[in-house]
DNA sequence: ATAAGGTTTCCAGTCACTGGAAGGTCAAGG
DNA sequence: CCTTGACCTTCCAGTGACTGGAAACCTTAT
């Protein structure tokens, strides 16, 4: 399997595919012609790491899954730990725009919007009126 | 105004000032000895990017916002755009998130979490069983 | 033989800082 | 006058996770 076969069966981009093998989350095989030659295992993997980045897992968190995944004898607790916290952050992620986008709303619905000069949203930002926080 | 004044007012690192400075954000004055002096009003420019920034505007977006807020001939619909802009990009990154949530909430909620090796999260991420989209 | 398309490596850029090194300046204390 | 310590300066490199582009090599089809 050649990189670009392996890039439409992961749904990864070739460069990014080369990128994780820079940094060691794939090692495919090489052909004579010095062309990468990946096995269905190296096509399983690179879409697992789609997947899980796609969950919004850090790199270095899918290396750590990865290698759970690839740990026949790992507990399905350390796996827990990993995705409950990454849930966890998620949580706090989705508060915190939550109240950046009351904070917005407000000083939107504020501003009527037109041609003259005066603007709540300016105001609010230059000086604390209206401001949350 | 030295730098690390300007820093208390403003509540932005020394670093990320300089910082500004770079991408010409602000152009504080230069003291004899070399050292930046910052007016008031730079400290208030400051301030307004740290708000900004802190709202979640991208830099591009502040420099906008910024030129909106000394432009005092600017028609508030204008500024208004820039926000009800990144309002909705806030919105779409909370749907994102919420459902990113609800994905793992699943996975972890059908995870054991215990000694025994399998597990449901792993089984979501290798393959698409019980993973929405 | 040539053209098109796939592959390789390497380098640079993104965004918004952040850290650190090497050195200049200033005010206080001895 | 000297030293100490806190400040300030510039410049360079690194972060995360890619992404773009150049130059060169390989393959396949015409």
């Amino acid at each position: 399997m050649n990189i670009s076969d392996v890039s439409r069966v992961s749904g990864l981009p070739t460069k990014t595919i080369r990128y994780y093998e820079d940094i060691g989350l794939v090692c495919p095989a090489r052909s004579d012609n010095g062309y990468r030659d990946f096995s269905a295992q190296d096509a399983h993997k690179l879409s697992f790491l789609g997947r899980s980045r796609s969950l919004g897992f850090s790199i270095e968190e899918c290396r750590t899954l990865l290698s759970l995944y690839e740990d026949r004898d790992r507990a399905s607790a350390d796996v827990k730990a990993v995705a409950a916290e990454h849930l966890d952050r998620i949580a706090d992620k989705i508060e915190e725009l939550q109240a950046l986008k009351s904070t917005l709303e407000t000083l939107v619905t504020r501003c009527h919007g037109d041609n003259r000069p005066d603007c709540p949203i300016l105001e609010g930002l230059a000086g604390r009126e209206g401001m949350p926080g």
